[in-house]
DNA sequence: CACGTGACGGTTGAG
DNA sequence: CCCTCAACCGTCACG
């Protein structure tokens, strides 16, 4: 909508607000998938959350957040914002409703609901309330002389039973959701191209859309570096982190459309741009944020980058040795509260060209 | 001091 | 179209 427009608007006034770290952040909006990146890239390194919080400025929370995210699911990514779950009355369900009250027009919902468990149609977590079985029958079954729409649509595509309970579908990529991960353009694809591309700007120009060049303008600020850096980060964040961004994905995404998504940054931001028509309404486009999965859905997401465990680095190969992204949650372990040497330090740099002030308190 | 957690105010998008 | 609702977001404050 907006689109441009938007980011117009935005320029002129601001749209982000500022956190007590003097981060950028958009209430309500997640982080830009460079900043969660970068995020875990640091935590990969050694570099404890708080260091990374102060670093990246963005709250310990949301840092703990990500970072527990990251291990969990092995994805950056933020989860699907907005829309509805994946219905359970999914039309599967629907004919085998329709299929049950046929071979027997007296039985009762109840009795439908078990056969659904019982027939393997669903499970106990997506199966019917009984009520949704009783509108079922009343609303899109009703008649059963009549062939019902779904019939005809017999749409059905091969589907799964939805996971409810794991938004992220992580798991092996084959949900149904995730499967449609990997391909379709659609959706997360965009979501991730765009995020990376259009949606960081680059720092200035994300600094001055938000008009909060203040914070980053180190004389304005007088900060301690950390200022400072703060503003590569970001402008880092959009470009020279992202070779190491994209190493993170490629890794993960193995299968995933992923690659695309941050290959590309380290290329160049704007190649995928085109891609995603759609997240330019989001403020990301203004944000910088990447919309990541957001407009999508629940699958997207769920397959996310990657996990861990297929992650397998696939492109790897260029990846700096350094980050060795995923590993396997099961590992686990984020590492210890060591203290990372300054020699990690060093190490990240020179991956990423940052420079990082750790924080130096 | 580090960090996990939940309240809070916000956005999003399917239905 | 507009509204509702439920999901997610990041920040903040507390423990």
């Amino acid at each position: 909508m907006v689109i441009n427009a938007q980011y117009f608007n935005i320029t002129e006034q601001t749209y982000g607000e500022v956190n007590q770290l003097g981060g950028v952040f958009v209430n309500g909006r997640p982080l830009p998938n460079a900043i969660r990146i970068r995020i875990v890239e640091l935590a990969q390194l050694g570099i404890r959350p708080c260091d990374i919080s102060r670093q990246l400025r963005v709250s310990h929370g949301c840092v703990s957040k990500i970072l527990a995210r990251y291990n969990e699911t092995g994805s950056i990514l933020p989860g699907a914002i907005g829309g509805s779950k994946p219905r359970v009355t999914t039309p599967n369900v629907v004919k085998s409703i329709r299929d049950y009250k046929q071979a027997d027009p007296g039985i009762f919902a109840w009795e439908i609901r078990d056969r659904l468990l019982a027939d393997g149609v669903c499970d106990k977590y997506n199966v019917p309330s009984v009520s949704s079985i009783s509108r079922i029958l009343r609303n899109k079954i009703g008649n059963l002389s009549q062939p019902s729409q779904y019939e005809g649509s017999k749409p059905s595509p091969p589907q799964l039973p939805y996971n409810p309970v794991y938004p992220y579908s992580y798991p092996n990529a084959i949900s149904p959701t995730g499967a449609k991960l990997g391909n379709p353009p659609g959706v997360s694809v965009t979501a991730g191209h765009v995020s990376l591309s259009r949606a960081w700007p680059s720092v200035h120009t994300v600094s001055n859309i938000l008009g909060i060049r203040a914070f980053m303008d180190p004389s304005a600020i007088a900060g301690p570096d950390g200022y400072q850096q703060k503003m590569e980060d970001w402008a880092s964040v959009n470009r020279a982190s992202f070779p190491s961004a994209h190493a993170v994905n490629g890794i993960d995404k193995s299968h995933m459309e992923a690659d695309i998504k941050y290959n590309q940054s380290s290329s160049n931001l704007s190649g995928y741009v085109p891609a995603c028509a759609y997240s330019a309404t989001n403020q990301y486009g203004v944000y910088g944020g990447p919309p990541g999965n957001y407009g999508h859905h629940w699958q997207s997401q769920g397959a996310s980058l990657a996990h861990p465990n297929n992650g397998a680095m696939t492109h790897s190969s260029n990846i700096h040795t350094a980050m060795t992204f995923k590993r396997p949650p099961d590992v686990g372990d984020r590492k210890p509260p060591s203290p990372l040497s300054k020699h990690q330090h060093e190490a990240l740099s020179s991956v990423h060209a940052l420079s990082l002030p750790t924080t130096a308190s």
